[in-house]
DNA sequence: TTGTCTGCAAACGTTTTGCACGACC
DNA sequence: GGTCGTGCAAAACGTTTGCAGACAA
C-alpha cells in the first residue's frame, strides 16, 4: 500500500521515511490543495509525536525533487499539490474550495519570444464556483 | 502635484490624506511592484512619525475601492500595483525585478463557460530576466 | 462636531531556525 | 561512527488588532 510511495523517493534518492510516506500518501489521496497545518492536523492523530517542522521539512524536501508543487493563493498559507505538471486554480470565496483549472495559454510563447527564460508558471483565479453559483445567494 | 491624486480619492469618496497622498504618489510613479516594507521606509524619510500601520490601511482602502491592486508571488511579501488592469508578473530570480507581462489568454473562456464565475484573474511567471540572461552566468 | 484616520504597542498566525537526540547505513 | 532526519522550543517575519488621540469634512 506504501511500496508506491517508497519507490517514488527512491527513485529521487531521498531516504525513506515513515513521516515523509505518510505526507506524500496524504497528498495523493486528498487533492484538495492541503495547508501545511491541515496535513499536520491529520497526520498527528495517527502519530502523535508528530512535529509540525517535520511536515515542513518532509514537503521542501518533496518540492526540491519535484516530486510535489506548492502553490500560494493570495490571502491563504501555502498549499501542496501532489500533481507537478502546470495547471492552474480556482479559488471559490464562498466555499473555500478549490478547483484545478486545466487551460492552456498560447501565447506564454510571446514570454519566451521576449527574451525571458521562463521556469515557473503560476495562475490562479477567484470567484464563485459552480456548484455556489446554482445554490444562489 | 498632488492634485491629480486629490481628484482620484474624491472621485472614490475617499478622505483626502496626507499619507494616503503620498502612498498613491509613492505607487505611481514607482512601478516595480513594491512592497508594504520598501513603500513605508522610503515615505518615512520625508515623514518619520510615519506608522507602518497607515500604510497597510491607506494600501487596503485604496485596494478596495479597485484603484489600485495587490498581487503575491510564492516566497515573497505582498507587494502593490498602481495599474489596476489585469496583467501578470514575472519574477527574474537573480535580479529580483517583476516584469509585467501583458498576454492574454483566450482560453480563460473556458472557465467561464464551465459555470464558474470569475471575479479575479493572477498570473505569475519565475524564471531569468532578458538582461541577466544576456550578461551570462 | 462627528466620524474617520493615524500611530503606537501588542497580538497573531505562519514559517524558519538552532539544537539535541535518535535512526539508519 | 558519521550522516541525516526528527521533534521541541524559541525566534523571526509579515500582517492584524485594539485603542487613544488627532484630524478632515
Amino acid at each position: 500500500m506504501l511500496e508506491k510511495y517508497v519507490k517514488l523517493l527512491k527513485e529521487n534518492s531521498i531516504k525513506v521515511t515513515p513521516q515523509r510516506l505518510e505526507t506524500l500518501k496524504y497528498l495523493d489521496e486528498n487533492r484538495t490543495h492541503p495547508t501545511v497545518d491541515e496535513i499536520y492536523s491529520e497526520l498527528k492523530e495517527k502519530n502523535p509525536s508528530l512535529s509540525k517542522t517535520t511536515i515542513y521539512n518532509s514537503l521542501e524536501t518533496l518540492k526540491e525533487h519535484g516530486i510535489i508543487q506548492s502553490l500560494t493563493i493570495s490571502g491563504t498559507e501555502l498549499r501542496y499539490d501532489f500533481e507537478n505538471k502546470i495547471h492552474h486554480h480556482f479559488l471559490c470565496k464562498k466555499c473555500g474550495n478549490i478547483i484545478d483549472i486545466d487551460i492552456e495559454c498560447p501565447n506564454i510563447n510571446k514570454i519566451l519570444n521576449s527574451g525571458h527564460e521562463v521556469e515557473e508558471v503560476h495562475g490562479y483565479f477567484k470567484g464563485k464556483c459552480k456548484k455556489c453559483m446554482k445554490k444562489g445567494s
